[in-house]
DNA sequence: CGCCCATTTGAAAATAATCAATGGAAGTGG
DNA sequence: CCACTTCCATTGATTATTTTCAAATGGGCG
């Protein structure tokens, strides 16, 4: 298999700083299987003993848990270059599904383990990788605990805008999988989202493309 | 100076299932400071080097990180026997103060880092740390995003609970304190309580000090 | 091309926040 | 050691934001 997926290596964090990628896990290259998921098809369920880690090449992914009384949370989007499983004990403590088709490489986590106890650095790489979803965690609980709806929605659509790219925003999932990630309801995403196309902050290209046409009124809502 | 600090090596997770003592980590015992804080005192300020790693011996301690408009969030409450510091970068993120007068063990980072480098186990235990606080967090921002108040004060009693062993908590943060943790307002956290004590499901020692009297109840509410 | 499902929008209801006043505990200083 | 002062907690009334319920619109996929 070509250095297709030697390529990009980005950090998983999702608000906050990007950390420098960890190139000595360039090593697990070539012990990857590539894998295609069809849209909500499940990559693994939860309580699933966590043979592998994953790596999302294209498309996208969701991690979620469902309460008892059907509430949904979702605690991450996973989009290309992202790592799924790192974070994992013994099994998997969620669901994963994919959002939209999608390809992936699965690793196996033995071999990552044995890579990382003979060569310090790949440890390493891992603390510094779980160090910074940590601070991404940390955010988020700062946004679920004390922003209003407004709020979190600039702050979805501004970490979006700087993992994507360029200004172009794609949102592959539905809003009621936005409200399940924000806290919030579908209505709320709705109308937030209306709100905004109608101030003018954002213009919308279908149904799952926006673009941020005024990044200061974003930023302006969301203050950390 | 005697093994006072070396006895108790609890985990930090704070809610989910309490990860095997990183036994490993008693390598780290001997080479710490003890050093103690008065109620509200600083122990480091967001920004400054992340020099040192803390253990908490006796109090508690609390981080906080304050919005530009006033808003106060506080990440963790850290009990005796909890570490603070090892999920850090280059320089603390947050603010740590004293709840009440507090004693903690301040290790050089450099010299457990020069221990991870060089004893892979080490390495280990702080991922196996890392991992289980990414675990708790996981948790409270499932309990921040969908949780109703009176869900939020059960899950905390019950945390609380869970890490103080018997059925009497110590509260030693105040009710503003509990809400910015939770993402309430001291009155509906004061309300929460109030109700419980009414219902016959908690009852109070003092402001600071309540018992679960019907375990049952409490749990009830709290449905992960 | 047509059906189905997600989205949008509106109106009503509920939860928690805010505003406000009282009561009580802890800590300070004489 | 006691009294004073200050801060914290409790409780009540009102307001605001978000949820819930409901209907209509529109896009996307087969």
């Amino acid at each position: 298999m070509p250095a297709t997926h030697a390529v990009t290596f980005r950090s998983t964090a999702y608000h906050g700083q990007r950390v420098a990628p960890a190139e000595s896990l360039a090593a697990l290259d070539g012990v990857g299987v590539v894998i295609g998921l069809r849209r909500d098809e499940p990559l693994f369920r939860p309580g699933d003993t966590a043979e592998f880690y994953f790596k999302v090449l294209k498309g996208a992914v969701r991690s979620c848990h469902v309460l008892a009384d059907g509430r949904r949370h979702i605690g991450d989007f996973f989009m290309a270059g992202d790592f799924i499983g790192l974070d994992a004990g013994e099994s998997y403590p969620f669901a994963a599904e994919a959002i939209a088709k999608a390809m992936l490489i699965r690793y196996s986590r033995q071999k990552v383990e044995a890579l990382a106890a003979e060569e310090p650095r790949i440890g390493r790489s891992l603390v510094e990788i779980m160090r910074s979803r940590l601070a991404a965690a940390r955010e988020r609980m700062l946004l679920l605990g004390h922003m209003t709806a407004m709020e979190r929605i600039a702050s979805f659509l501004l970490d979006l805008s700087a993992r994507g790219g360029d200004g172009r925003i794609c949102l592959p999932m539905t809003r009621t999988d936005i409200g399940d990630y924000l806290g919030l309801t579908m209505e709320t995403v709705s109308r937030a989202l209306s709100q905004l196309k109608s101030e003018g902050t954002i213009t919308q290209q279908g149904l799952h493309e926006v673009t941020i046409a005024n990044p200061a009124a974003l930023m302006a809502l969301f203050k950390p």
